[in-house]
DNA sequence: TCCATTGATGTGAGCGCTTACAAAATGGAG
DNA sequence: CTCCATTTTGTAAGCGCTCACATCAATGGA
C-alpha cells in the first residue's frame, strides 16, 4: 500500500531495481557506475527499471562505503558586498565540473564559528576545505595542518607560512594605482589603509610607499590615515584629510568600499570628483563601475581566485602529495572616471 | 604503524572510543548523542576518550542510519550583486540555530542546470530545498510537489500555486514609491518594468499604475517602458524616455540596478538628479545607500526572507501536514536624496 | 531476604551502497 | 564436443553509526 510513498524519500534502492529487473543488487551497482563488465542487454534492463523506479542513488550511503563525500566546504566571512560572492562564483564553477558539491559556511565574522566549524567539519562530510578571507586563521590552521587536512586560502597571506593560499599581487597593484596618480602630475597622495593585521593591507601601503619613493616624492605621515576595510573608515578618513592644512589632490584607498566612504564626504563638502579631488580605490567590486564617476581602482581576479584555489585544493585531494602551493594571481589598474590630470583640476 | 594516519581522516571511530574508554559502542553512541541512561562516571570515561582519540562524529554514517541528513539545499541563480547574499544570510542564520548545514547550488542563470540540479538532489542528501529566485520553477517544481519533497520558493510568486512561497508586498512597495513621488508634486512619471514574465515585475507595475489611478494622473504608455531587470536595461530605458517630446520629471525604475543604469545616462546628459529628474529604484541594494546620490528605493526584506522562508521549511520537516504557507513580507520605502519636490526643480 | 523496578550497559541488525572474491555463463580453439 | 580463458553475474562483508531489544546491576519496599 505504501507504495507511493516508495518515491517520498529514496526511498527505492538499488535492491529494488534489482528485483525489478532479476539481475543482483551487485550488478545494479556496477550499471550505476558504468562499470566495464556488464552485459550491454543487462545494463539496458537495469537502465530501464531505474527509470521507471525514478531510482536515485542515495549519496550518503555512497558515500559511507566509499570513504569520500564529493563535497567541498567554503568558509566564508559573508557575503553582503558581492566581493565574496564573485569568488565563490569561480570556486563552485571549478567544483562543479569535478563533480564535487559545495557545502557553505558563514562566519558573519564571529571569529568563534569559524573554529568551531573548522573543528567538527574536518571530519565527516568535507573533503576539503577552501577558506575565503579568514580573520583568525591563527586558530585552526595548525589543526589543519597537522592532520594533514586538505585546505587552502583565499586572499590572505598572513602570519602563517604553511598551508598552500592563492592571493593576488597587493603590493603591485598599489604601486601601479599610485604610479598612475603621479603619472598624473599628483605629488600630494594620501593612502587610506585597511586592517593593518591583514597581510594585503600591509602590502598595499607598501606598494603606495615604494611607488612614491620610486618617484622621488616624500612620504608624509599626515596623508596615511589608517583605516580597516569598512565604508565609515573611509568617511573618517575623508574628514580628518580634507581638514589637513594642505588636503590632498588625491585620495588612494585600500579598498572600493572605503573609496566610495570617502567620495560620499567629499561631496558633501561641495568638492567635485575628480576635478578637484581624485579617487582610486581597490578591488573593483561590482558596484564600483557603477558609482558616480565610476571608480578608478585596481581589479582583484575575484572569480579567477576561486578557481585557481579549487583547482589546488583539487589536485592535493587527488595527490595528497602534493607540492603547498602559493600563488599570488595579477591584479590590474582599472582607469575609469574618478581620477584626472592634477593640472585639469577645477579648484 | 599508521596510527598517525589514524587522525588523518576520521579514522576514529567510536569503536576505538569504545574500546579505550573500556565500554560498549552503544554507550559511546549514547554519550555522543546526550542520551539519558548513562552514569555520569562512565559518561566522563567516554568523553575523555573522545578528546584523548579526537573522535568527530562521521555525519555520513549518522545521516544514512538515522535517515536524515540535516542538510538543506539553497539554489540560487547567483551571487552577484549582493541581492542573493542578503537573502542567503537569513537562510544560513536561522539554518544555523536550527543545526542544519547549508549546502549551496548555483545555477548561473543556466536553466537547464536548475532542473538537474533538482531532479538528482531531491533523494540522498539534502533534505528540503530553498529555492531563491528561481528562473524557471515550471520544470521541476511539479516533480518536488507529487513526491511531497520539503521545498519553499522566495521571491517568486508566479504562475505556480502549489508550493510554499516568501514573497513580499511588491505592489504595495510600488504603490507607496510613485505615490511619493505623486506627493512631491511629479505627475509625469516615467516607469521602467522589470521582466514581465516574473510575477514581481507585474505586480511593481500594477502597483505603479494603481497609484496614478488613485491620484486621477492619466497613464502614458509611453512613459511604460519594459526592462529585464539588468543595468544595460536601465540604460535603454532613460535614454528613449529622456528623448521624450515630454520627458518625465521622475522615473521610477522596478529594481535598483536599472535605476542605477538611468542614473548614468541622466548625468552623461548633463542633467542633475534630483534637481532635474527624480530617480527612485526598488530592492535596497546595500550599493544604493552608496551610489550618488544615495538612491530613494523600496526596501525588499531580503535578510528576513530567507530567515521566514527557512522557518517555514524547517516546519515542514518537522511536521510534513504543515499547511503550506505562502507570504508576503512588507516592502518599505527608503527616502534618500535622489527625489526632490518637483516645483523646487532648477530645470 | 527476596522480588520487582528502574537504570545502565551490551548486542544484533540494518541504513544503502561498494568492493573484493567466488561462481556461473559464454565463446573460441582444439 | 570438450576444455580453458574470458566475460558476466552473484554474494559476503563492511563503511560508521543508530535504535530496539536483551541483559545485567542496583535499588527499595514487603
Amino acid at each position: 500500500m505504501p507504495r507511493d510513498e516508495i518515491q517520498v524519500s529514496g526511498r527505492v534502492t538499488i535492491f529494488d531495481v534489482a528485483e525489478a529487473s532479476g539481475v543482483s543488487y551487485g550488478t545494479v551497482s556496477r550499471v550505476i557506475n558504468n562499470e566495464p563488465h556488464v552485459r550491454e542487454t543487462t545494463r539496458k534492463r537495469v537502465m530501464d527499471a531505474i527509470d521507471r523506479l525514478g531510482f536515485v542513488i542515495n549519496r550518503q550511503a555512497q558515500s559511507l562505503a566509499r570513504g569520500q563525500t564529493h563535497v567541498i566546504g567554503v568558509l566564508v566571512p559573508d557575503l553582503g558586498t558581492g566581493y565574496i560572492g564573485e569568488i565563490i562564483r569561480g570556486i563552485d564553477d571549478e567544483l562543479d565540473h569535478a563533480g564535487f558539491d559545495l557545502m557553505l559556511f558563514t562566519t558573519h565574522r564571529r571569529a568563534a564559528k569559524e573554529s568551531n566549524y573548522v573543528a567538527s567539519l574536518v571530519q565527516g562530510v568535507v573533503e576539503g576545505l577552501v577558506l575565503v578571507l579568514p580573520r583568525n586563521p591563527a586558530d585552526y590552521l595548525g589543526v589543519l595542518s597537522s592532520r594533514n587536512f586538505p585546505h587552502v586560502l583565499v586572499d590572505h597571506q598572513g602570519v602563517d607560512t604553511t598551508s598552500p593560499a592563492i592571493g593576488t599581487t597587493n603590493w603591485q597593484g598599489a604601486f601601479l594605482a599610485t604610479e598612475h596618480l603621479i603619472n598624473l602630475g599628483h605629488n600630494h597622495i594620501a593612502f587610506i589603509t585597511g586592517t593593518m593585521d591583514l597581510g594585503c593591507a600591509q602590502d598595499r601601503l607598501d606598494g603606495y610607499k615604494a611607488a612614491l619613493s620610486m618617484h622621488h616624492i616624500p612620504q608624509i605621515p599626515e596623508l596615511i590615515f589608517e583605516g580597516d576595510f569598512f565604508q565609515n573608515s573611509g568617511v573618517a578618513a575623508a574628514n580628518a584629510l580634507l581638514d589637513l592644512a594642505v588636503p590632498p589632490s588625491a585620495i588612494f584607498a585600500s579598498n572600493d568600499v572605503m573609496a566610495m566612504g570617502a567620495m560620499d564626504v567629499i561631496r558633501h563638502r561641495g568638492l567635485r570628483i575628480p576635478d578637484d579631488i581624485s579617487i582610486v580605490g581597490f578591488d573593483d567590486i561590482p558596484q564600483s563601475a557603477m558609482v558616480f564617476p565610476p571608480l578608478t581602482t585596481v581589479r582583484q581576479p575575484l572569480e579567477q581566485m576561486g578557481r585557481v584555489a579549487t583547482q589546488v585544493l583539487l589536485a592535493m585531494l587527488k595527490n595528497p602529495e602534493t607540492k603547498n602551493s602559493r600563488q599570488e594571481l595579477p591584479t590590474q589598474l582599472v582607469v575609469r572616471s574618478s581620477t584626472c590630470n592634477y593640472k585639469d583640476r577645477a579648484g
